[in-house]
DNA sequence: TAGCATCTGTAGCAACTGCTACAAGAGGGC
DNA sequence: GCCCTCTTGTAGCAGTTGCTACAGATGCTA
């Protein structure tokens, strides 16, 4: 029971990376198993099967994310139209847009039901609000959170836009955010 | 050459309503032309290839969108306000549900540069984007473009909450429209 | 030294992927 | 009758998919 675990990590770690790289799409056993240096045989002793490895992989992923995020911008309460700029220009920067690209696999996945896509995209969209939330100057309670999601939408629209090759319209709708306010 | 063409009419047609229910995910050519009622033989004689094919099924199913949102808010313009209220609930009914799935899929595919999705995806993105513009009650200009994309990057980023299960979150958000305000 | 659990490579399965070679039927023009 | 183009079915290719049966290697314990 040692080896394995160890082995675990790695291929965790090995394959995080792959998967920011690659997307969702491409991630089947033989190429992942590649991509981690070991056979696709072994990626089925360590991991009970595919939905398992990537949810380990997954998972590891959006602690990093949320870590990422929490590092890019620190804590501290402000307008949420402060934020919501920040937010979206942090996001929409090219090193988070690979994990931006993989949380719209993600998205899509889930909306199909797959395991154990649902229960990632919870969770990852569970840490972002809270993340928001906590730099909102205002106290919690349920405004605060109704703004969290509201510049959640706007942030995740602008990543779509850029995913589906509407620069323009991300740029345009960065604009209008200036003059956006909250009563 | 004519047996061809209405073939062809036929199964964009059997195609359009199949992939919205089912997906871009599981549109492999077997599957596409059970759907249609021919053989897959059969599908990439009217086609080219499975691009082709794709690309003239989705091409319809968007114009048939944009279509459906024309019928469903008429072009009288109104304050931005309004307009995302309204439009965001059209988009997140339930009839409009596959249709925004569907497009979630095809920004993803697009994200990747799969032929012929980043045509699609930027030929839908304009499509909504006019779609707005034209109900804004602002003169033509930079300034109504950007506050259209601000809206339709709101409207998406409501319809990847539904896709990802937080529909607490779009709910959420759809309390803070409310108290969103443009200068 | 034997027994045992852990670990790993080889090989393969049955299903599916997009696509194609080939031949044959259908129909019209000469 | 003939050819010629359009249309269609049969069959198959070479590659990929997730997953597994089996046998052998390894190292620890008694």
């Amino acid at each position: 029971m040692r080896i394995r675990d160890e082995q675990r990590e790695r291929v965790i770690a090995a394959l995080a990376a792959h998967l920011l790289a690659t997307g969702l799409r491409e991630a089947s056993l033989r190429p992942l198993a590649r991509a981690a240096g070991v056979s696709d045989r072994m990626l089925l002793y360590y991991f009970r099967d595919k939905a398992d490895l990537l949810g380990a992989v997954i998972g590891r992923l959006a602690d990093g994310f949320a870590a990422g995020l929490d590092a890019a911008l620190p804590a501290t309460p402000m307008p949420p139209e402060h934020l919501l700029l920040a937010a979206s220009r942090l996001v929409r920067s090219p090193a988070m847009q690979p994990s931006m690209r993989l949380w719209l696999d993600i998205a899509t996945f889930a909306a199909r039901g797959e395991v154990p896509f649902p229960d990632l995209a919870a969770r990852i969209l569970d840490q972002f609000m809270t993340w928001l939330e906590d730099r909102i100057d205002r106290p919690p309670g349920p405004e605060r959170r109704q703004q969290a999601a509201l510049l959640l939408a706007v942030i995740d629209g602008l990543a779509l836009f850029d995913m589906a090759g509407g620069h323009g319209q991300a740029q345009a709708a960065e604009g209008a955010i200036k003059a956006m306010r909250f009563l």
